[in-house]
DNA sequence: GTGGTCAGGTGAACGGTGTTCAGGTTAAGG
DNA sequence: CCTTAACCTGAACACCGTTCACCTGACCAC
């Protein structure tokens, strides 16, 4: 049986939704295949390479196309990423290591940002892109550590997580609307 | 020579800022002190206890202790964290990882929630605490990363990310004033 | 002084990891 | 049918964290 690039990543996902990101390695996934582990190295580069095909599949299967005012599009934008990082197992991890490596998609930034453009942001939007950006993945992960963590029995879950989610989510937002109408203000003037 | 569990310590974070986080292994540090790999599992249960205890000397040696009225104590808080994070070659991603683990120091943490708790954040303070963290963390980590792939040559150094911290943390305080000024408009009625 | 205690260190191994490479195999297209 | 290229094998390389039985030397009580 011969693979395709897209048939690795699917496979993959599936690893790492089923045993983790510790256990998604070359020669698990070439095992899960039923392939030596060089043979994967005919698809990718290397595993980061591989990782980040992973996170941009979490990303795309989440997909939704914003609409709406600026504002909502923004919460949504975040809620909707929020979704597709915890859809799978370690997958706000995955998708954050690759962005911090600077691979992968940059649709969910490059959404933030044309909503906070049309927001009237102006320069500010791509700072408060990445703000928001930082909060939502540190969130998630923190999230699926603390979920991981409750799973394992270590401690007792609380699921107030995602009303979490919302508040803080709340506060950067009205940070950016507050930035949006200083700006307004000392333009204006 | 015999070493005490602080010299290891002070060793690790030399090599770790000399090296990089990839080239902080137990047999990298192990040589540095010219004793065997084994030798350090008398000083720490395992790898990860070594770099909790990393993280906490840095955090330690960057200690400010802060003051002064609520908002300008968390903006001080935040910004020392910072400086903290980048006195040493990922220092970020170590103290992030050992925080988003449940290891290591909650002392910045603390900090913040006692600053809020003195603004009148109440039960919002540990919320706005985590999102102040997460968007240091991240923007330290992104900041980093950045400096070392400029290092490196792949890309032109740009120096706005201070800037951009500030801009950014801005942001996220105003969220917090805001916030702050709605609770008490509404326990007020 | 002498003997015991024990923190610190050795040496060797175990089972894993990502990655490389020369060469074999198989499906598809002219 | 035969070539070409994509896919895969098998074996190795150089590492990694961790464990364990054993040794060593400094210190302290007697």
């Amino acid at each position: 049986m011969r693979y395709r690039r897209e048939d690795v990543v699917a496979r993959a996902l599936q690893v790492l939704d089923d045993y983790g990101l510790a256990d998604l390695t070359m020669r698990r996934l070439g095992t899960e295949l039923g392939v030596r582990p060089s043979a994967l190295y005919h698809h990718f580069a290397n595993k980061q390479s591989l990782l980040a095909a992973v996170a941009d599949e979490i990303l795309l299967r989440g997909r939704h196309q914003p609409s709406g005012a600026w504002d909502v599009r923004v919460t949504a934008i975040c809620s909707d990423l929020r979704d597709s990082l915890l859809a799978y197992r370690d997958g706000a991890e995955v998708v954050a290591t690759v962005w911090a490596f600077g691979l992968g998609a940059t649709q969910p930034y490059d959404d933030l940002v044309a909503a906070l453009k049309d927001g009237g942001l102006g320069d500010l939007a791509p700072v408060a892109a990445r703000t928001l950006l930082h909060f939502v993945y540190g969130h998630a992960v923190d999230e699926q550590t603390h979920l991981q963590a409750a799973a394992a029995g270590a401690i007792e879950d609380d699921v107030r997580d995602t009303d979490d989610f919302v508040t803080g989510l709340g506060l950067v937002a009205a940070g950016i609307s507050m930035a949006k109408a200083v700006r307004e203000a000392s333009s204006g003037r």
